[in-house]
DNA sequence: CTGTAGACTCGTGTCGACC
DNA sequence: GGGTCGACACGAGTCTACA
C-alpha cells in the first residue's frame, strides 16, 4: 500500500486550505459558498477525507484569493519539503 | 466564464506530464500501465481534456519518478512562474 | 460553526473498438 | 504509438439532518 505517500499530499493540502481560510477569516460555510461547493465537503477536505478533482481545488483556491499550483517535481532534485 | 483560468491549470499540467514522460522515454501505454490508469485516459490528460482527481495525479507523478506538489500560492506574492 | 452519516446524482475513470 | 468515440462502473460532490 503506497497510499501513504498519497495521504501526505491530501493531508498537506488540507492543512494548506485550513490555514489559508483562517488567515482571511472565513468560516467553512463562507468558503463553501464562495467556491460554490458543498459546506460539508469543505469539512471533509480540511480533514483529508476527500479526494478532490483539480476543478474543485481550483475553485477553492480562487475563493481563498490564491492560485492553484500543481507541479511534478523531480525526486532527484530533493526540494526538501515536509 | 472563469473556466479559462482553470483550463490554464489543466493545460499546464498536461504539458508537464507530456514533457516528463518524454524525458524518461516512456510511451503513453507504458506510463498508463505504471500508474495503473487507463491508456486512453493518459491521452486525455496530456491534451487537457480530462479533469483528474489528486489521487490519479499522484499515481501519474509517482510513475514518472516525480513527486506531486499541490500548493495554494497567494496572488499577492506573484511567484512569476511560466 | 463544525463533524458525521445516509442517500442520491453525475462526472471521473474504465474498457473495447476503430482510425 | 497515439487520438476519439460510445457505453459503462464507481467514486467525487450534493443535500438533509442530527450531534
Amino acid at each position: 500500500m503506497k497510499r501513504k505517500s498519497f495521504c501526505q499530499v491530501k493531508d498537506r493540502l488540507a492543512e494548506d486550505i485550513k490555514t489559508a481560510r483562517a488567515k482571511i477569516g472565513l468560516s467553512q460555510e463562507a468558503l463553501a459558498h464562495a467556491a460554490e461547493v458543498d459546506r460539508t465537503y469543505v469539512s471533509q477536505l480540511e480533514r483529508g477525507v476527500a479526494n478532490p478533482s483539480i476543478q474543485i481545488l481550483h475553485r477553492i483556491a480562487a475563493a481563498l484569493g490564491s492560485e492553484l499550483s500543481i507541479s511534478l517535481v523531480n525526486i532527484s532534485n530533493e526540494p526538501r519539503d515536509l
